[in-house]
DNA sequence: ATGTGC
């Protein structure tokens, strides 16, 4: 018996799709067709593929004819050839593979105006550091991974000198009342209003993610994120709590929405790169119309996400002020990977900040260093140029595995001696030299903030090291 | 970033 063997450029020159189709119909024709000739076989072929219908039940030629009546993938989305305006902070400082991928960001259909702010670096879809208006449209990796990440800054009425003095219970009580880790959830849940939203009923998708939710309220995750006691220095005398300028204790969080905002993340791209298919380059930029159901679900659970994460900050801030028996002062937080409905040149628009601090006119926030390093506690300026944002940290100069390798435990203590910061936990990936210097960074954006405070870390605690190479 | 896979 000869078997016969169809060739794919064949099936291409007959008009079949580049699909699975291919694969079935070379098998169904090798072990049905065997004994028909190459020009009978494609006739065959030809035949089904002008009317899959009529094969459809079939019995051999039926596999072939249901895959043709599946709906083709819906056609690539082409960028635009002139991208909309957008501006570059510090670009001496942003590497290349940064500015790239804004300049496939503007170029999106939907896309209205985009910004770069100085700490910005490579990431999935749009750089970190990066800004980007959209109309009407939201693109779930434009907010990023942790969806609501954020800073929050308590600034507390206990002595400086209980901290400079002695740190012992500062330290006990960030060892008691914070939890770290991928994955790290409480034993004892705590009540939240934001555990009783609607829209853990409302989305499916959502409802899944209540139980991981109320374990993790609370926890702080791993990565870049952290609780640390230090000083923070006011240095505003206008500044909107009519505080004395001088110096304070306080404390400094940076975390997200953990698992839950995790999952929303994936779940909504996955879905946006199915309807929205774009060039290979530009895939992770795939975005939710809002005025479809998804994009709908997206914006209300990133909400979610964004609140959420809020809450946990709240959460751990609440136990170790009390667990201090302080205060609290002033406050100062914002979310730096998110998006919002603002206003852009009279025009509603939505504004996608993936590692950026929103910087309306006279909006608070805050822009940390490192764990070495000041923060700085700034008041935007409401620059349209930036899309009233400015950068979310110092950003990253080496990338995690560059760190690892290049930085030395010594050297990391060495320089935690040099400052006085004790250090729980934490990994060489996110030791000081592995960030740009934020003197520099700050100095690139004089623009779009000033500075009416800056916070420097004393007792840090992170998470371990991250897991060991494979 | 997340606890688990182009």
């Amino acid at each position: 018996m000869s078997s016969l063997k169809i060739n794919g450029k064949k099936l291409l020159e007959i008009g079949y799709p580049q699909s699975p189709v291919f694969r079935i119909a070379m098998d169904v024709i090798e072990k049905h067709y065997g004994h028909y000739t190459e020009e009978e076989a494609i006739a065959l072929l030809t035949k089904v593929l002008a009317d899959p219908a009529a094969y459809a039940d079939d019995a051999i030629l039926g596999e072939i004819a249901q895959e043709l009546l599946v709906p083709a993938a819906p056609a690539v989305i082409a960028l635009r050839e002139t991208p909309v305006p957008y501006s570059v902070y510090g670009e001496s400082y942003i590497e290349e593979g940064a500015v790239k991928q804004l300049n496939n960001a503007v170029r999106l259909p939907v896309a209205v105006a985009g910004s770069l702010m100085p700490d910005a670096h490579q990431g999935y879809g749009l750089p970190i550091g990066g800004v980007l208006a959209a109309d009407n449209a939201v693109i779930p990796y434009g907010v990023g991974v942790d969806i609501g990440c954020r800073m929050c800054l308590s600034v507390l009425d206990l002595p400086v000198q209980t901290l400079l003095m002695n740190e012992t219970s500062y330290t006990k009580q960030l060892m008691t009342f914070t939890k770290f880790g991928a994955g790290a959830e409480w034993k004892k849940r705590e009540a939240d209003p934001v555990l009783e939203r609607s829209e853990f009923k409302e989305i499916k998708f959502v409802r899944n993610l209540f139980d991981k939710a109320a374990g993790q309220l609370g926890t702080s995750g791993s990565g870049n994120h952290f609780v640390e006691w230090g000083i923070a220095t006011i240095t505003d005398p206008q500044n909107e709590w009519q505080l004395a300028p001088g110096e304070y204790v306080a404390l400094l969080s940076h975390s997200g929405s953990r698992g839950m905002g995790a999952q929303i993340a994936g779940h909504y791209t996955q879905l946006a790169k199915e309807i929205c298919p774009l060039p290979e380059h530009a895939k992770h930029l795939a975005y939710l119309d809002l005025d479809t159901e998804e994009g709908q679900e997206y914006w209300l659970a990133m909400n979610l996400a964004g609140d959420y994460a809020s809450a946990c900050h709240h959460l751990i801030h609440k136990r170790l002020i009390n667990a201090m028996g302080a205060t609290l002062l002033a406050r100062v937080e914002n979310h730096h990977n998110f998006a919002w409905k603002e206003m852009y040149q009279g025009k509603e628009v939505i504004v996608h900040r993936k590692g950026a601090t929103p910087a309306g006119k006279g909006v608070l926030g805050i822009i940390p260093g490192s764990m070495t390093a000041p923060g700085f506690i700034v008041r935007g300026k409401g620059e349209e140029g930036s899309l009233q944002s400015a950068s979310h940290g110092a950003g990253r100069l080496m990338s995690r595995t560059k760190a690892k390798s290049s930085i030395t435990n010594e050297v990391l203590k060495q320089q935690l001696l040099e400052h006085g910061v004790t250090l729980i936990g934490g990994g060489l990936d996110e030791a000081p030299g592995a960030y740009k210097n934020i003197d520099t960074v700050m100095a690139a954006q004089t623009a779009l903030v000033e500075v009416i405070g800056q916070f420097v870390p004393k007792v840090v605690r992170m998470a371990d090291g991250g897991p060991p190479e494979d």
